[in-house]
DNA sequence: CCTACCGATCGGTAGG
DNA sequence: CCTACCGATCGGTAGG
């Protein structure tokens, strides 16, 4: 029998996780240790240890904690529409979520992809998943809406889904890095200067 | 009288900050430790630490060490030209550079800005200086170059600069992630239907 | 979920 | 430029 209910345990797990993902998009996910992160919520280095098992299994939880956090926002917030509209909509909401820095250290997949990119291994496997999809879901919505007409069909919508990813990973580092209040901006004109170029011709 | 000539100790100083960058460029500056690097050139700890004495100065060396070669490369292989051409000229130069892969994690300073951007202190305001610096670069070619007839008047140098930065960054970051082949002919593509689109009406 | 440990490694120092 | 060391912290384990 366990001393804490199962259910005492998951919400303990969500509360060191949330404040994990804060802390290693700060610090890094190599920078996040069990000896801060259990000090940061006043518990013990091994009580946190207990609930991943290994430093390793931590990180790959806190990305997918990340992960859910950012596809609620992006996915809860477009409607019901498809192609172009869904484009342009789903780019906004996503330049809106960095705005609203859900964590301290900005774009927590930026710091995570940054860090990782030259570490082999099921750290670095899981970011490459999950950027891979997001960069998807951006050139899915492109090759719908050239379908459709939205767009000229010279279009090439993984060239397109590039340029957006850009705009906006640029906007982050900008912002983060120099405070330049104007990176979101700029990002929203750069969308919709690209946008407009790849309308059909007529 | 010191037991090495100072050209000796410089040439030591030049080797150990080659290799600090190569280290540094996958471990992050900070994951830069004096103990692997030592080890990695054969010396010993302290040996290394005597030539900084701190570990920020390492720090501060080796981004300066990173800074010259990058410049040496992308101002080396531009001619005299200005404006239009002298902008496609060293985003081409920058892109060659990263392709060339002058460190075995990608951009040096890519990686040092997701580190450093939340961090506080002398390392952070130097990378800060260097990349401001260089965007204003770009900025002042696009400057140039509406200046001269060759971009639309309507043009802002400082939005035709966060675009194409935004371009070359994203190659860097697909390539190092996801071992894109294609990332930087999608950088360069990009970049002239920029400046495709932004050249003069008519 | 805690205390009390382990060996390894960190940045840095003393002294030569 | 080296050996020998310092206190602090790392990820992880034993045992309760």
């Amino acid at each position: 029998m366990p001393r804490r209910s199962k259910e005492a345990a998951l919400a303990t797990r969500e509360q060191i996780l949330r404040r994990a993902a804060d802390v290693a998009s700060v610090e890094g996910l190599d920078g996040l240790t069990l000896g801060r992160l259990s000090g940061a919520i006043s518990m013990s280095k091994s009580g946190v240890f207990g609930h991943f098992g290994s430093k390793e299994e931590l990180q790959l939880a806190v990305i997918d904690c990340a992960a859910a956090g950012f596809e609620a926002h992006v996915f809860g917030q477009s409607g019901e529409t498809t192609g172009l509209a869904r484009l342009v909509e789903i780019a906004a909401a996503w330049i809106g979520y960095l705005e609203r820095a859900p964590f301290r250290g900005g774009c927590f997949f930026a710091a995570a992809a940054a860090e990782f990119d030259d570490r082999p291994g099921r750290v670095r496997d899981r970011i490459i998943e999950l950027t891979r999809s997001w960069l998807r879901v951006l050139e899915h919505e492109a090759e719908t809406a050239r379908a459709d007409g939205e767009l000229d069909e010279a279009v090439d919508p993984a060239q397109l889904a590039f340029e957006i990813h850009a705009f906006v990973q640029e906007a982050n580092w900008a912002f983060q890095l120099h405070g330049d209040g104007e990176a979101f901006r700029r990002a929203h004109r750069a969308i919709r200067r690209t946008l407009g170029v790849a309308a059909p011709r007529g």
